[in-house]
DNA sequence: ATGAAAGCGCTAACAA
DNA sequence: TTGTTAGCGCTTTCAT
């Protein structure tokens, strides 16, 4: 492997001369520049990012720090990140916190100790997290979460729930249900949204199944819920609106099992419209958060503040309704 | 930020020493590292990687090259793989070649240029990309296909096929038939495998609906070439595997628009068990690789190999059926 | 327009 | 057991 030397050598020249070559610089003559550049493509020779890094300060190295890569939600943010990422002339390194503060901790020193530019993370919580993440000195913008003090990126849960709410009722709906969590989770915030909304219409919701946020992906527990609701209260609701798409599927999966047909007897719709979605029976209607602009986004927002140390900003993306399936068949139905 | 040099002094040792005190070096004084240990905690001092990288010559970064990271099943690898990693002390950074040869070459000469120990991989091509691997002189561990001249980490599709076969039989089904590609794709293989595991026992595949290996995770092909083939030829079939399971719940779809309802009048098996099978409803029977085992055991194929060059080895894992409602109750319903 | 030289923060012979 | 010294490969002032 070739070094700056050997090319130096060869061209006759001094390093700093290579390495302004390398950098255009505009102070290089013509002829030792071709001179220069013609040995670099001869020798084949690639600059060590290592070294660069060492002596300029900057890795082009971006931290991604989610709370769990395989859930489709965030692989499809990260996929978005390092696509800009890697447009930006930046690599991305991405961590996995499982939600413990603890592995948060160890991987933002990890990430300290590689001199990375900046983080872009899903922090643990918004609560316990954060000092962790300041104490670091290095530029970090958030998503998902709206996270004072620091740049956020994220959809407002409360408007998604507003704008399922209106919907449901655009379809005709009025007997309607809720299935998530209820109080503290971010995501409970949608639950209010939709709620809010409603009782504007005067419609207050007709079922609320209360079932802790998504632990992780393989998480049940939401169908054990609703079934048990169900076997204890019965549903009313015309349609569920359900926390996400997996709790949508086990939603229905448990109504299923109840003799309950989606979207026949009831529809459900869904939230975050994953691949499962798209691909579920019935296709799920579903608050579609805007992933790929939140990444790329993210990676903007973290660029700027690397590039001119931009004050903190909170910047709220907007959703949408995709209309499938699980709740409008049940309107063809019913017209 | 402190620096070694900081400690040295405070500790009134030489750089040298500190070194060694954090290296775990055996001839230090006991009073002497505990003197550094002090100042190490006092000053909060932490190595720079770059410079230990740069002075060392291992960077403790392993690249990660997948054909698109929001797919469930590559996804649930990288997730493996950030664990292992994790666990070992290396970081890991992902690319995304989007299935394009070009951008595999610009990532590999990324990651050549960033210094990485190791390359994990998931090649765009087993017959084009080779090359640029092989040039890049860096371990490289190839995972989800077999690979000549490298280590590979896989599962037998043949032996998938072949699983799933046994698999329709022992339920009682006799006419089968296969969704997905033929010929060509590594994914094919395993329709060889169903084959001829099913000649052996003297059936014939009772519908083979040819379709193209899934150029992404929004390629709706799938659903289009079974409705197609339903309205053309119909459908004899009792049982149906698809190539994955995204093609099944295409294929589902396809289905019950043509009025054909799984798994009452037919059923249908998945590939890869992905959540999708986990959540789809019916809940999808599939054929599951045993991914967390492969991002793991490509970690350590791949550590092996950075520090005793082990020779380029097969590893063949095994893969097994996850039975569910969508082949299992139509057999109920038979009895 | 170019070169000389001093680092960036660390490791690892080699000496002592 | 510890210190001295010479790099690792590059960037960047400061001269010339």
């Amino acid at each position: 492997m070739s070094n700056m030397q050997d090319i130096a050598d060869k061209a006759g020249v001094s390093r700093a001369t290579v390495s302004r070559v390398l950098s255009d610089h505009p102070s290089v003559k013509a002829a030792t520049r071709k001179k220069v550049l013609h040995w670099v493509k001869e020798l084949g020779y690639e600059p060590n990012l290592i070294a660069q890094s060492l002596a300029g300060n900057s890795t082009n190295i971006i931290g991604v720090i989610v709370p769990e890569i395989a859930y489709p939600f965030f692989s499809e943010i990260i996929e978005a990140i390092e696509s800009q990422a890697f447009y930006e002339g930046y690599s991305v390194i991405i961590c996995n916190t499982n939600r413990s503060l603890e592995k948060e901790k160890n991987i933002l020193t990890g990430l300290n100790k590689r001199k990375v530019d900046g983080i872009i993370a899903v922090p643990v919580s918004t609560e316990f997290s954060l000092n962790s993440y300041r104490k670091l000195n290095i530029p970090v913008t958030m998503i998902t979460k709206k996270v004072e003090g620091f740049h956020s990126i994220y959809i407002s849960h409360y408007r998604g729930g507003e704008l399922m709410a209106k919907h449901f009722l655009s379809v005709g709906f009025r007997k309607i249900g809720y299935i998530g969590p209820v109080k503290k989770s971010t995501s409970a915030i949608k639950f209010q949204g939709l709620r809010d909304y409603l009782l504007a219409n005067g419609i207050e919701l007709t079922d609320v199944i209360e079932c802790d946020p998504p632990a992780n992906m393989n998480a049940t527990g939401v169908s054990e819920n609703v079934k048990n609701y169900i076997l204890v209260r019965g549903i009313q609701s015309e349609v569920l609106l359900a926390n996400d798409d997996i709790s949508a599927c086990e939603a229905i999966s448990a109504l299923q099992m109840q003799g309950i047909s989606v979207p026949h007897d009831i529809a459900v719709a869904g939230f975050d419209n994953s691949l499962l979605a798209r691909e579920m029976n019935p296709k799920l209607t579903s608050l579609a958060q805007p992933l790929e602009m939140i990444g790329k986004k993210a990676v903007e927002v973290l660029l700027d503040q690397i590039n001119y140390h931009t004050q903190p900003q909170m910047y709220e993306m907007e959703s949408r309704v995709v209309i499938r399936e699980s709740t409008v068949s049940w309107n063809v139905q019913q017209s």
